[in-house]
DNA sequence: CGCCTGTCTTGACGTCCGTCGAAGCAGATT
DNA sequence: AATCTGCTTCGACGGACGTCAAGACAGGCG
């Protein structure tokens, strides 16, 4: 995909931002919040959370839209919007051969997040 | 907090939802999304994932809105429309002590969230 | 080449979100 | 009680979001 050099401005987590502490183990910065929420921001709707999981979760690592469309009551543009979505806040790759278009999780941002999120064991609920 | 019964439909996810498998190992059903995705749209931005990050690491294991407040450059209101957001999808919890209200973070929701970002190691980025 | 199928982009519409000022409520102080 | 301070709620405004229909583009096939 990503038909001109770079129209929008695709996130990329991967490479320079050091991984992060867990988000209860020290204050996130403003910068890194800025960075890293619109990771958590594109997760946030359903459609693009069952979307992101089938893409991740697919045999393969990586899914048609072909394959996924059809698991949504939605129409193919809708979901052609949320899957530039999650490509734009870094969380997928696309790539077309022949007539399909074929997305594929990046682990990377994914890692990130979740470790992030981490809550040291022994904290009750 | 939560002068009335049940004025909002606050979440709960620490009992009943069997804190799901991994996003990438088993596809999320409708109904899960549809329950973890607004915990996510919650630290989708900016100044609520770092108002989330000041209470989780805060001493004490709880923060004064009058120490969170001064850290960003917006007004009281907009400060406790964010924590209410925060409040609204279970991410934490608040409790008025004489003058001032504080904040706590629900780990069990946030173990939720980082398990189901989790990634077996071994898939390159 | 012309058509068909699959996907993306565009433009539009209604709704939700982030922000603020003003007003309201709760405790503490006097 | 009167007042002050801390926090929340209310009402409003501009901008972003989710959705769709219509159109555009790409590749395969006749």
């Amino acid at each position: 995909m990503s038909r001109r050099a770079a129209p929008h401005p695709v996130i990329d987590l991967s490479a320079d931002t050091p991984c992060c502490p867990p988000l209860a183990q020290r204050r996130v910065p403003a910068e890194t919040a800025a960075v890293l929420a619109p990771a958590f921001k594109a997760l946030g709707d359903p459609v693009r959370l069952r979307l992101m999981s089938m893409i991740a979760s697919a045999a393969g690592g990586e899914a048609c839209v072909c394959d996924l469309t059809p698991a949504f009551d939605l129409t193919g543009p809708t979901i052609s919007h949320h899957l530039r979505t999650l490509r734009e806040a870094g969380l997928v790759d696309a790539e077309r051969r022949g007539t399909w278009v074929y997305y594929r999780a990046r682990p990377a941002i994914l890692r990130q997040l979740a470790a992030l999120l981490t809550v040291e064991p022994g904290t009750a609920a």
